[in-house]
DNA sequence: TAAAAAATTTAGACTTGTCTAAAAATAAAT
DNA sequence: ATTTATTTTTAGACAAGTCTAAATTTTTTA
């Protein structure tokens, strides 16, 4: 098994992976908070165990065997999450902490079983997919609200700011994962949007529209 | 907040205090699978954190604040335990390395969610009791089945032996938590026993009448 | 009650994961 | 294409938690 640290370095730079894909040490520092001479030590011990490809100065990138032990790790968080949302009835802005200890709960047999219980679950509270046992999930391809322009539509199906400021903001705009939206008008002057959602008209900057993802 | 070793020592030395008033460092280091250097080590810690009264050589108790640490604990692994069985469907043999890291979760609030969940269980799945948020329960008080004398009867409320294997041969014989037992013949050469189970015959040993507890 | 045995503590070392400060390599800019 | 700035790595140190071996204290036993 692999320590903690270990499994959050693995996680942070699955996640980073998906917008650059040669990870910088830097980048690893801040998406985990520490200074990047930690990380170049972690680096070697992972290199060392094959989990990922490193050549120094040239940033990293996952080996498979690395990319695996990251979803499996990233599964638990979004079923841990899942679970605290529906189950225990925290609001979406609450659970990412409580899962970030979660996911290092080391059972296969565990997190199988409770993908059952609550079952088999496509994707957590906050929209993101959830990997089957095997790694394994369809990335549904969203967009941003900010690419729509006047008199389209989409269902709200992602965010692409996790912080709990934003979500608790889209929560009290009724801009919550599912609902149906339509860009009513766009504002010229700083291309903030109005939103028809269901019965409701919202007004959102442009920031936000960035950050607000649509199924395509 | 403690550390994970901190803990887990906080823990042991509560378990060894419910048979031994001060708790021995040897005892320790056999209950957590540790050398006695490491032992004497923590302890120096954890007096120093007022966790547990300690003077050299003497054994240690633990002060009300590390009791209450310690209680919090076992809360949440029975709990836990609890959700594992009663939710997921795992035996009962089979939740106690799981909820051993289950246990470290930090969040109260989680595991008061969870509580309120199960509609707040008073035992977990061998009978002991779990906790209240404040460190409450009442123990109710216990007596092997050795201590029954022939055609006294009792109803199965806990176990003194935790180990995998017993659980496995209690679960194979029906000898489980709520069932009603009465002792219908003790034999002289083994004081072995034989019970009526419901409608089953069960002949067990001295040694399993010993760690095999009905309520007084 | 003095010697032997057992339990406990101290001393010194090791691993993991982190840090600061300095050196080296890469990237950017004039 | 050099110099400057940025990024990354190395070197050396530190805290937590553990270990072995040796020293000390307590307990047991003859």
């Amino acid at each position: 098994m692999n320590t903690l640290a270990e499994e959050n370095y693995l996680k942070a730079i699955y996640h980073l992976s998906l917008n650059d894909t040669n990870v910088s040490t830097n980048q690893i520092a801040a998406a985990i908070n520490t200074k990047a001479a930690s990380v170049t030590d972690m680096l070697k011990k992972l290199a060392d165990k094959e989990l990922i490809n490193y050549e120094k100065y040239q940033g990293v990138t996952l080996t498979n065997a690395g990319e695996k032990i990251a979803l499996h790790i990233i599964r638990k968080h979004r079923l841990w999450e899942y679970f605290l949302v529906e189950k225990l009835n925290f609001k979406w802005d609450e659970v990412h902490e409580m899962a970030e200890e979660m996911e290092h709960i080391s059972s296969v047999e565990l997190i199988d079983r409770l993908d059952k219980f609550m079952d088999y679950p496509k994707h957590d509270p906050h929209g993101d997919p959830i990997p089957d046992r095997d790694g394994n999930f369809k990335k549904h391809e969203l967009k941003p609200i900010a690419s729509l322009n006047v008199n389209e539509s989409g269902v709200i199906s992602g965010v692409r700011d996790h912080s709990p400021t934003f979500l608790q903001y889209l929560e009290k705009q009724q801009l919550t994962i599912g609902k149906k939206i339509t860009v009513t008008d766009i504002i010229e002057y700083d291309n903030s949007m109005i939103l028809q959602v269901e019965n409701i008209t919202t007004h959102i900057s442009r920031e936000v529209a960035k950050n607000l993802l649509i199924a395509i």
